[in-house]
RNA sequence: GGGUGAUUAGCUCAGUUGGCUAGAGCACCUCGUUUACACCGAGGGGGUCGGGGGUUCGAAUCCCUCAUCACCCACCA
């Protein structure tokens, strides 16, 4: 069969990968030690990005190499329905129809939510496909599967059983656009340029970003040791409002900084988490002004129903008219918490929420991170999510949305403290024992669910699965949800197992634009991976993200790279082409046998430990360098070329068989596509690898010695501008022995045995050996050689240099200072040899 | 305000415990159609490893310091 002289991936991809699905080579091996990744469960929202790529190459990298050693590999996929992103997304499709969520009931709502998502899945599913992701896809797991939901419930009851759980009345972070309270980690904090403005308040005069909250104070504070304000603290003072005098008790409280503006804080409890802090100290009354939509309430009497913003000017306007405003500092910066999908501003609002009780939830983790069970790559990062989980706070894990889990409690109508758990939440009433009860509207925070991912879709706690794959070998994911995913994975997955719930953890960093900034919509940077993997394919993309990437890093994407592999995978298609065209004649034993046969296979016996070891040490893009370097430049400049001369057929195609098996992980179309013209009936997916044969050492390091003479020739010819030159030597088995080879690797016109040397000697071999090169032609040569004994002469003197400190000789050890003996002497050698060369010209 | 990291060739980046003359891909220059491959081959140019100081026989690597740039965390009204 006649092959195209390029390998065109589109071609051939789709129907590698039915091969592979089709025979079920990725579900786990009866046998061998397991291996276990679960997929970061991508959000069923939106189709593929580029990040996406580089998580799917490093994965399916682990997954292939481990599973061709032997291990029993399993890797989950999943989706997430990523609950407020994808509310955005399909808010965003209402919004095109002229709708809001608020149309609807949350029970349409998430109905038709349910459709949208369906859609996504399939979509993203065959992306990761596309990519050639060895994930066992019987193993898919939705975040709203029964059993992910079964789960959740589960995990919810036995918090609230043993009091990890608690429901309360607290202040948290709000966005009144979307109208859903979020966790603190979910809110980004952006400098901003607020106005500070310095109120007359009562006796005191105060600085304030928040005019419009005057309405909510309870009480106002001053630092207990402000000899200024010391008279009056403990005691009521009246202060002239906006709409009308009204009464606060001045507090004293560390929380106050005496140097920020006249050392006087107004205190909002309801609408500040430092207020309400305080207030809690001080037991006092929290007073709601602001609406869940973001409008004042009736309590901010003429203002009732303006925004916070047109309240805020409006509010200083008038007290401005009352004589109340003192003055106004326009260029204040402060960070303000604002919204990370539409970047309002998010108001602190009292609301009765579910909380996690992180300290006691963390303590198991916190011991497990400590005793170092699990580690981390980059190494840092360990430290990082320790000092995170040391001063974290409690999780708010309500989320007033429509898409997501119910939460499954239930409140009694008379009796608001009375909650029960009650998984039917469908129904929105229960009757029990006479009382009704009416179901929590709210759905958990999406992060609740996904936390038990490591467990969960191994179906714990009584499957085989979780016994044989639990914990999971390595967590790889992005570096952006360390502490959202990884670190509550470990606390949850710890709290219900009472084991860690993974060994390692693998971060990367982020794909950058081109330009090194990030990518975003916004900026138009954006790479669509789509349009690199219809242009290059899978494997080249695979390569090119991978390379030149480590831990924890992000780094620019950078198209040379993706087309280094798109060539490296030609390489291999043009390998196998050449090895296919010469094995029509003949088979046999595998043996090496001449020196170049010797040579590779010690060449391969390396890249193959190389490899292992770099993989195994979670060094990817390293490893992908040395398969890289080993198939390029020693199987095919080296190998190849030397088969030319003389050729051992069935060596050449064990070599071409071991490079496919080596470079399958990193790109599996082409090395899968190989195999198959060359192995039918079996699979390189799952073919195990073995231990190189053996070879002869002497015989390997003879071909070292012989391409150095051929390299010698190759510059020097290059140098001159001549070719099929004529190489003389006398006394020299490596040459007598390897004419042949010598002659082809070094395009020499001839070899023979001289006794007079007559043209110009080699100066880097230890063989004593010329090419009879014509003296008119020789003398161009005089500057290149004048170039050569300077830089040999450089070399010398710096290795004597170093080698007359005698600190160096008896501190260094014993293998350096040999190392550097023997460099001095063959560099003494060359240097002469070019002398006595350039001696005989002039 | 704290913390972490980065700064290496024109560009994008590697470089495990300090040790051959600091590497790769892309780009660049010269030559080349030879039994796979021009998505190629051979040869070549290009770096005082951000600046300064220190430790050491020896520093891109360890320490100090400065500069620049990222990112993360935090309750400054």
């Amino acid at each position: 069969m006649a092959l195209d002289t390029v390998y065109e991936p589109q071609k051939h991809e789709a129907a590698i990968y039915r091969l592979w699905e089709e025979n079920n080579l990725f579900a786990p091996t009866e046998k061998g030690e397991p291996f276990s990744i679960v997929l970061p469960l991508p959000n069923a929202n939106a189709s593929l990005h580029i990040g996406h790529t580089l998580m799917f190459a490093i994965q399916d990298v682990m997954a292939r190499y481990y599973r061709m050693q032997g291990r029993s590999v399993l890797w989950v996929p999943g989706a997430d329905h990523a609950g407020f992103e994808t509310q955005v997304v399909y808010e965003k499709q209402l919004a095109k129809e002229g709708k809001s969520r608020f149309d609807f009931s949350r029970e349409e709502l998430f109905e038709q939510i349910w459709d949208f998502v369906a859609k996504n899945k399939e979509v993203f599913a065959s992306q990761f496909r596309e990519l050639g992701a060895s994930l066992d896809w019987d193993h898919f797991t939705f975040s709203l599967d029964k059993k992910v939901v079964d789960s959740s419930y589960k995990m919810f009851k036995k918090m609230w059983d043993e009091q990890y759980i608690y429901r309360g009345e607290r202040l948290v972070n709000y966005c009144t656009v979307h109208r859903t309270g979020f966790a603190d980690i979910e809110v980004l904090h952006e400098d901003r340029t607020s106005p500070l403005y310095y109120l007359k308040y009562g006796p005191f005069e105060l600085a304030t970003t928040r005019p419009e909250t005057i309405y909510g104070d309870t009480a106002v504070a001053v630092h207990p040791d402000d000899e200024r304000y010391k008279k009056l603290v403990n005691t009521v003072v009246t202060i002239e409002g906006p709409s009308g005098p009204f009464e606060v008790r001045v507090v004293a409280d560390e929380m106050v900084d005496r140097t920020f503006g006249t050392g006087v804080v107004k205190i909002t409890p309801a609408h500040d988490f430092n207020d309400y802090e305080v207030a809690g100290r001080h037991n006092l009354p929290h007073v709601r002004v602001i609406n869940h939509d973001g409008t004042m309430n009736h309590l901010a009497k003429e203002f009732e129903g303006l925004t916070v913003a047109k309240a805020r000017a409006a509010v200083a306007k008038k007290l401005d008219e009352k004589g109340l405003l003192v003055k106004v500092d326009e260029a204040y910066k402060n960070r303000v918490g604002t919204c990370y999908k539409c970047g309002s501003v998010i108001e602190p609002m009292l609301l009765d929420q579910w909380f996690i009780d992180m300290q006691k939830l963390a303590a198991p983790a916190i011991r497990a991170l400590k005793a170092k069970k699990i580690t981390f790559y980059p190494a840092a990062k360990a430290d990082q999510v320790l000092a995170y989980l040391e001063s974290i706070k409690d999780w708010n894990i309500s989320r007033q949305i429509a898409w997501g889990i119910p939460i499954p409690a239930f409140q009694n109508v008379a009796d608001s403290d009375d909650w029960i758990f009650n998984t039917e939440v469908d129904k929105e009433e229960l009757v029990i024992d006479g009382k009704t009860y009416r179901r929590d509207p709210d759905v958990f925070d999406t992060w609740f669910s996904s936390s038990q991912w490591p467990f969960v879709t191994l179906d714990y706690p009584d499957s085989d699965d979780f016994k044989k794959f639990y914990p999971n070998s390595v967590m790889e994911t992005g570096q952006d949800i360390l502490y959202q995913w990884v670190a509550r994975m470990i606390c949850v997955g710890t709290y219900m197992t009472g084991e860690i719930p993974f060994k390692n953890v693998y971060l990367h960093g982020m794909v950058r634009s081109e330009d090194g900034r990030k990518m975003s919509k916004s900026l138009g940077n954006v790479i669509n991976p789509k349009e690199v993997l219809e242009a290059y394919g899978a494997d080249a993309i695979r390569m090119g993200i991978i390379a030149g990437r480590s831990a924890g890093y992000s780094a620019a994407y950078a198209p040379g790279k993706i087309i280094a592999g798109r060539n490296f995978c030609n390489k291999l298609w043009n390998i196998a082409r050449y090895v296919q065209s010469q094995e029509n004649t003949a088979s046999g034993e595998v043996t090496p046998d001449s020196i170049a046969d010797n040579w590779i296979v010690s060449r391969l016996s390396f890249a193959q430990k190389e490899i292992s070891l770099l993989i195994e040490g979670f060094r990817f893009s390293e490893a992908y360098e040395v398969l890289y370097h080993f198939i390029w430049n020693e199987v095919a400049d080296w190998y190849i070329e030397a088969s030319k001369g003389s050729i051992n057929t069935p060596l050449l195609g064990y070599i071409l068989d071991k490079s496919l098996e080596l470079a399958h992980p990193f790109a599996p179309f082409v090395t899968e596509l190989i195999w198959q013209q060359r192995h039918t009936g079996s699979f390189l997916i799952s073919k195990q690898t073995e231990p190189v044969i053996s070879f002869s050492k002497e015989k390997a390091q003879a071909f070292d010695r012989l391409q150095v003479i051929v390299i010698e020739v190759r510059a020097i010819t290059s140098a001159l501008g001549i070719s099929k030159v004529a190489l003389e030597y006398s006394d020299s088995t490596l040459i007598s022995e390897n004419e042949v080879l010598l002659k082809q690797l070094a395009k020499l016109g001839s070899i023979n045995q001289k006794t007079e040397k007559k043209g110009v000697s080699l100066a880097t071999s230890s063989e004593n050996c010329w090419l009879a090169i014509d003296d008119s032609v020789t003398k161009k040569y005089i500057t290149k050689l004048e170039e050569r004994i300077k830089s040999a002469h450089q070399n010398v003197t710096q290795l004597e240099g170093r080698l007359s400190n005698k600190s160096y000789v008896d501190h260094a050890p014993e293998a350096v200072v040999a190392q550097t003996r023997n460099n001095l002497q063959s560099e003494q050698k060359i240097l002469e040899t070019l002398q006595k060369e350039l001696a005989s010209f002039v």
